[in-house]
This record gives structure tokens, sequence and C-alpha cells, in this order.
DNA sequence: CATGAATGAGGTTTCATTCAT
DNA sequence: GATGAATGAAACCTCATTCAT
């Protein structure tokens, strides 16, 4: 996004720097997603940060403003992947049927594979999302998934194997809540429950148990 | 140990010191609850908790041992609030259907009537769940609610209306799921879709959708 | 010295009183002594020192006035333990060597075995002298020792075994010297050294050679 | 690593950071030795030692980790110095008879002009050496002089003027213990004798006496 | 592009002491 | 004589941020 080709064809050294100074921006920014998904944005540390990222701590008020800043980048920056992930799927070529387990195969590996990704929203969502919305690119992270979602039901209905008047919002965030609030809430639940929630069985056993929560609800009976 | 009103008479003195020392604890841990859900355990201030409760900061650390304890108080004292208002529900003495619908709509006002259990839930978790594993009451925070839930899914299950090999856990956890991720990250939802999730409207359409979620779900098809 | 025989008889009920508010004052005093000794002025709690006592906080402050006086009243306690024991020497029956000999040992069993001793001087010394010098006792803490020391020199001065002009005073401070500091530096010497010098081997050996040290000086050679 | 002059010429500012750098910890390095020997390590205060290093508080938490820690180089400052005093007696290079005199003298010396020697080991012995004994420079510490005073005895035994089976630990520790013990209890004993200590003239009385008392000890008679 | 040194504001916690009974 | 509750001042330490090169 900053060097653009023609900068660079005019001064190879100034694309040297851009590059490597992308590379530090990015360097930070990977220690700060990090950084603020183990400790929250509160209990996150510009110290530790720098250590993470291995450079020096004035550098990251170089890249970034503030703290708030950055942890606003680090959240676009996790918007942006899930965003991206998500356009790989192609809901829209798929059968209904398929889509939509497709969907929820895929909300259930990405939450649990990107951990951080909970941690975050669940830090902006204490602070009442007060960083994104001073975002300037907080239109680029919605993704036109609600809008394809839409379709996906709308072809069902029409094929008859969904049932009809089922809001695609609603429904995505049905599918986040489960896989969302298994996984966020996994210490507390297994302190309580005294069940480990996170072995291999129990999260395969989760997956099913959505699955069927969701096919049972969308699909015609 | 606390004074009933007979023996009040018999000592007053010693009934209003028990008395006071009783409400401040409580005013302090109300006082407590609104400031570490409001700002997490991190971003609460001691300093603040004191003037929410109207009394001196040194107080504090004399009915609790430290920032850490009071908000373990805290979440004990949260978990109690919720297993309380479980057990008024009598789920035992409704017919299944009834039962399943109850549940889902109380656990949807209750989150949405007490948004301090969201946020404390989250810090906790955030944490790992460090302060409820030290916790001694920890086994009483263990509402009997999922053994009354798999009695009612086995009721259901013997009269022919529910499906049969539902893990009462599972349910719950994916009730709690539908409703508690729609409300704790109602702010990054609001901002990233532009569309206000928590007015009237909005939350009736959402209980209705759950209910349907459910009941798709556990009814037999 | 609180209760006189006389009031004692006149109100036996206050003669308990007064009993067991001597034992209260002691058990305090001795409590203190035991932190103070352990922790030095500044290191020194109040909280502990009732906690040691079993009794409550207030109650200190009721014999007490505060923890400075009860810095000073410890000291005089411990000040009055050892005059009394130096009193029981009888120096002034023994032959001069014997005489010297005996305070030597003494000297260093007194040390040895009550520790507090050394700490709570330290820190008296740490803060120069200043509740000593505002004790009303200060002048009964002077022992007759140095006059009893300085006719033991005489005498044997006389007799041709001692050597002449020695001054009494800085005979007892060098015993005192020679035991004090191996005690009270034990830890840094210990550390530095490497050598354990608290093993009763090693500590018999002191005895032996500070009594060496100071008979090779009075000795006439 | 410190920057010579030459040097200085060829990159002034690099020179000047790592000087500005050096001094400023040793700066704090002499006012914190200053306010812990006046005030003992709890007594001491972060913000004082500030004050009197001219310097922002922050910084010695930028310098140092922790008050312990502080206290700990002190220490260990402090310990360099007497090692480096003893270091340049040279004592191997006089007469056994000179050679323990010229030892007597500088102890006494040195406490004298370096109290807070005095009050810094009292301190660390109250804490019972914990600081010492994590350190990593505690090797260093220990001053090659215990094997010198050791040959010196040696040599004065062999040339018949000495006496023999002295072991030189324990008369370093009582040198050390005579002049020590004079002048850390100097307050008490003053309080308590009536009798200023402190006075030149009770100086070098002091000083003859303990000298009086080794060579009684060490000369054979 | 990069860094070591420095800072002011504010955080949790501690402590001797007093209040009210 | 005795106690539990309460307090103000100050302690150590932390943190995001800026200075000066």
């Amino acid at each position: 996004m900053l060097a653009t080709t023609e900068q660079a064809s005019a001064d190879p050294s100034a694309t040297l720097r851009t590059r490597d100074a992308d590379r530090t921006r990015q360097t930070i920014l990977r220690a700060a997603m990090a950084e603020f998904s183990d400790k929250g944005l509160h209990g996150a540390r510009i110290d530790t940060i720098a250590e993470r990222a291995g450079i020096n701590k004035r550098l990251i008020y170089y890249y970034f403003e503030s703290k708030d800043e950055l942890f606003l980048a680090v959240l676009e920056e996790t918007y942006a992947d899930i965003r991206d992930a998500e356009a790989a799927l192609h809901l829209d070529t798929m059968a209904p049927t398929d889509a939509v387990r497709a969907l929820v195969a895929f909300t259930w590996q990405h939450y649990h594979e990107h951990p951080e990704f909970i941690t975050l929203l669940n830090s902006e969502n204490l602070h009442r999302a007060r960083h994104l919305q001073r975002s300037g690119r907080i239109h680029q992270l919605n993704s036109p998934l609600i809008q394809t979602l839409g379709d996906v039901l709308e072809r069902g209905r029409r094929a008859g194997t969904f049932r009809g008047g089922v809001d695609p919002l609603q429904l995505y965030i049905s599918i986040a809540g489960l896989a969302y609030f298994y996984l966020s809430n996994q210490y507390t639940l297994s302190a309580v429950f005294g069940r480990n929630l996170m072995q291999p069985k129990a999260l395969s056993e989760r997956l099913s148990h959505i699955t069927d929560v969701v096919m049972g609800y969308v699909l015609r009976s």
C-alpha cells in the first residue's frame, strides 16, 4: 500500500527502505496482535510489544500514533483476515445445504484457529467499539457475507429445502454465537463444569452439535 | 452469627455493628461489580470503586485482601445471582416444551438485564479463569441446572416430542451462546453492520429467533 | 509496679483487673520485642505485634502511646534484662583473672542467647538513640558494671597480674565488640566468606579466641 | 566501554550519551547509598533518593529494577570500595608487626570515614543477608585480605615475634569488631554512659586501645 | 530509520493511628 | 478493659509517552 511500483523504479534505495518499513510495520502489528490478544487492551504493554517485535519502543510511535491507534490497526488487520477467508469460501457456488454446513464449519474452525479474534473482539466490545467507530476503514470490514448468505437462504427456500422468513444477519449471528461462546468462555465453563472442553473429541462433538442445531433450524421440517 | 430481630432488641449495639459491616461489605461489592463490569479487571480502578461506594479506599483492603480477591468475590456474587434465579425457574414442574422455552426466555432476559454478567465473564476468560480456579466456592457455583435440563430432555424424548441423544450441557451452552454473543458483541456488530441491535423491536426479534433455533433443534421433526 | 499491696486488699476485683492488665502489658511487650527484633523498628508492624500477642490492635495504644513509645519500652525491658543478668555475675567476689574470663564468657553467651538485644540496639543506633535519649529510665540502664570492672582491673594490677592503665569502659566495649560483631554480622560474614559461623564448633572456637584476645591484653606479659 | 578522551573527539554524541548514562547511574547509586545509610532499607524512601540525586523517580526503576535491587547494588558498591582500599594497603610488603598495625589503623579509619558501611551492613544483617545471597557478584566481594593476613601471621610466627595457631579469619573479625562496635553503637553507648565517644581525643584513645589489644594478642609474650 | 534516556501522572497497596461502642 | 470498623497520608511501582540525538 505504501510503495507503489512507480516509486520503486524511480528510487531503488527508497524502495528498499519502504520495503523494510513495511516489514517493520508488519512485525509490530503481529507482535501487537499477540500481546493485545493475550492481555486485552488495558493489560497489553507497549514495552512487551516492543520486546516481542524485537524493536525499539520508540519505533512503535513512529509507525503508529498511540496505543489506541495501534489497537485499531490490529483490529482492522484481524477483520481483514477473516473477511479474506470468508471470501475464499465461495458459498455462492454451492448447493444451499452445503453452503450452510460449510459456513458453520468454517466459522468454527476460524475461531478455533484464531483465538486472537475472540479476545480482540471482547476487548473492543468492552470499550463499546470506540476504536472501530473512528475507523476510516470500517466499511471495508463489512463483509459481503450477509448478502451471500441471504442469497443462499433464498435459493434453499425456493428449492423447498429451507424454511422461509430467515433473517440472514440473525442466522449469521447465531452461527457465530454457537461457536464463539464455547471457545471464548472455555475457561470459566471448564472451571465451573469440571469438564475439559478443549480436547479433540469434545471439539468435534461441539462442531457436530452446532451443525445439528443450525440445520435443524434452516431445514424445512 | 447474623443477629435475628429478637436478638437485636437484646443487644442493639452489637447488631448495628454487624449490620454495618455486612452492609459496607455489600456496598463495596456492588460498587466493584459495576466498575469491573464497566472497565474490566485491568481497567477498573480501586479509587473509583471507593468513590462509587462512598467509602474510604483503605476500607476495601480491610474487607477484601486485594483487587484480585475483590474481583473473585464479585464473580462469585454474580454466579450466585444467576444460580438463584435459575433455581427459581422450577423447570422440573413444567411440560418439556414449556421448560425449554422458559429456559431460553430466562437466559435471554437475564443476560439482557445483567450486562455485568457478560463483561465479568469476558474479563475472567481473558485471564483464563485464574480467579475462579482458586475459588473455594467454585463447586457451589455449579448450578444443578444441567441435571434438571437433562431430566426435561429425557421427559420430552419419552413423550415423543423431543429428539434423542441431546447432551444437556451442549444445549445449555448453545442457548447461552445464542443470547450471549448477540449482547456481548452488540457494539462491534452494530458498528460493522450499521444496524442498531438494541432497540426494543430488534431485541424481541432476537428472542423469537433464538427460540425458533432451539426449538427447531430439540423438537422431533 | 502498678498494683500496690494496699490497693489489692482494698478491692480484690481491682487487683484481678490490674493483674490481668500487667499480664496483658507483658504479653504485648514480649510480642513487640520479638517483632522489633525480627524486623527492626521500621519493618515491625503493629498489626503483627497484635497478632503475635493474640490481642486487639487497639489495646496496644491503650497500654503504650505509640509505636515509638512501645519501642522504647521494649528497649528498656531489654536493658533491664541484661543489667539483671550482669548483676548476678558477682564479679567482685572473684579473683581478677576469673572475673575477666567470666565477663567474657557471660557477654558471649548472653548475646548468643538473646539475639534480640543485638537487633534492637542496631535499630536504636540507626535512629541515633533518639528513643533512649527521651527515656526517663535511662539512668537506671547504666549498669554498675563499669565500676565493678574497674575494681577488678585495679585488684589485678595491684596483684601484679594485670597491666596498668586500662580504661574499664574501653575494655568493656572491646569485650562486647568482639562478641557482638561476630553474631550481629553473621549473615553477611557467612555469605561473603562462605563459612557457617554458627555451628557449635565454630561458636566455641570463637569464645576461645575472644578469651585469648582479652586475656592477652589484660595480663601482664 | 568508558570513552577515552580520544574516542570522544571521534564521536562526541555517542560518548556523551554513554557518559550521561553512566553518570546518572552513579549519581543514583551515591544518593541511594546516603539514604539507605541514613534510614536503613525500610526507612529509606525512593522519593528521597530521587530528590537527593536530582533526578526523576522513574529513572531509578529504569536503571535498577526495584528498591531491593538498588539496595543490593549499593551493597556491592560499598564492598567494592572497601576491597579496593584494602588492596591498596599492600600488607604483603610490610614487616609482620607493621602489617598488623597498619591493618588495625586502616580498619578503624575506614569505618570512621565511611559510616555508611556500618549502617548498610547492619541493615543487610537485619535481613539475614538475603540480598547478598542473591548477588551474582558475591564472590568478587570476598577480598583476598584473609589470605594476605594469613601470610603475614605466618611470617611473624616464623620470625618468632608472633604467636602460632592464629586463625586469620578470627583475627580479621576481631579487628573489625573492635572498631565496628564502638562506632556502630556510639549513640546508645553515649546515651547510657553519658560520655561523648566521638570527640577527637576519645577517637584516638580508642585506636590506641584497639592496637594494644590486637598486638597484645598476636605478639609472643 | 532507529535508539537509549527521561518523565509526569497515576496505579495498587501499606501503615500507624483513631472512632465509636 | 476491650474491640471491630474506619481513615489519611504516603509508600513502591507502572505506564504510555516524549526528548535528544
